[in-house]
DNA sequence: TATTGTTATACTCTATAACTATA
DNA sequence: TATAGTTATAGAGTATAACAATA
């Protein structure tokens, strides 16, 4: 049969489809984990990444939440009223404002980090942790690379 | 200073934050392409796997496009709407509709193929073609694992 | 009784543009 | 003029449960 068509390659060998179903495979546990707690994802990210870089503007926030400005204002402001953050205006811009996490945000990580990570050691033990290892130093010189040219 | 509390991995070394950052940078130039015909990311997917796998029934869908089962269903029924698909019972188990690509659906891959395979192309030059490789069969490795045990 | 898919509902996130205030 | 963040709005996806049809 003649196929003149172009072929696109299959969905295991597309990135960006091949990278969804890994996350989907790895999320489950952390999903149910976060469903105890009525958090979302999204504000799991948030939190992370405030206490892994400590008090930061919104922008910076949302690059390495992956998300948008518009979607983590909303996000703030809910996580802003439960008591977890708090944003202040940046003394010496006055544009930007400043999210820091309360107690109450670093008590609700401290109450995740034992079972996330027990969730982490048991998947490095069932793929390998070499493996892990290796993915995810190709996952971070990808995103590196993106940034080039 | 007496740290108490148990300590999260960096977000860079979280295997759910790094595989959608990747995805984040890798999506960018296809979603570009893809807003030009005004698809979206989701009915990419479908589109891709039904392409790939041939007529499925919906469930089988879901799982490979990472979709759950009501969203899939309004998917398909606006695709369907679009002259996209067609949904056609199953002979032999009348609860199964047996999802299948129409002549437009394929036209609409076929538009599309150049493009996306220059995409992922570019990348792998970019990236280098070994590492993509390479980071595709840990993606498939990790994601049969969850299927283990 | 279990499974396949649909419908209903409430919620959340996405995407874009317009806007405010600061620089 | 440009940037940081907010607000507004429309649209789409997520998640759960309840349901119909079929096995």
């Amino acid at each position: 049969m003649s196929e003149e068509r172009p072929t696109l390659r299959t969905t295991a060998r597309s990135l960006p489809i091949a990278l969804l179903r890994a996350r989907e495979t790895v999320m489950g546990p952390i999903r149910e984990m976060l469903a105890k707690s009525g958090i979302s994802e999204q504000k799991w990210r948030v939190l992370r990444v405030l206490d892994e870089v400590g008090p930061v503007e919104q922008t910076a926030i949302a690059d390495a939440a992956c998300l948008l400005l518009p979607s983590l204002t909303r996000i703030l402001s809910a996580m802003e009223k439960d008591g977890y953050l708090v944003r202040r205006t940046d003394d010496t811009d006055r544009r930007k404002s400043i999210v820091e996490l309360t107690e109450a945000g670093r008590a609700l990580i401290a109450r995740h980090a034992e079972e996330s990570n027990a969730i982490m050691t048991r998947l490095e033990r069932r793929f390998g942790e070499g493996k892990v290892t290796k993915l995810l130093d190709l996952l971070d010189e990808l995103r590196a690379s993106g940034s080039e040219r």
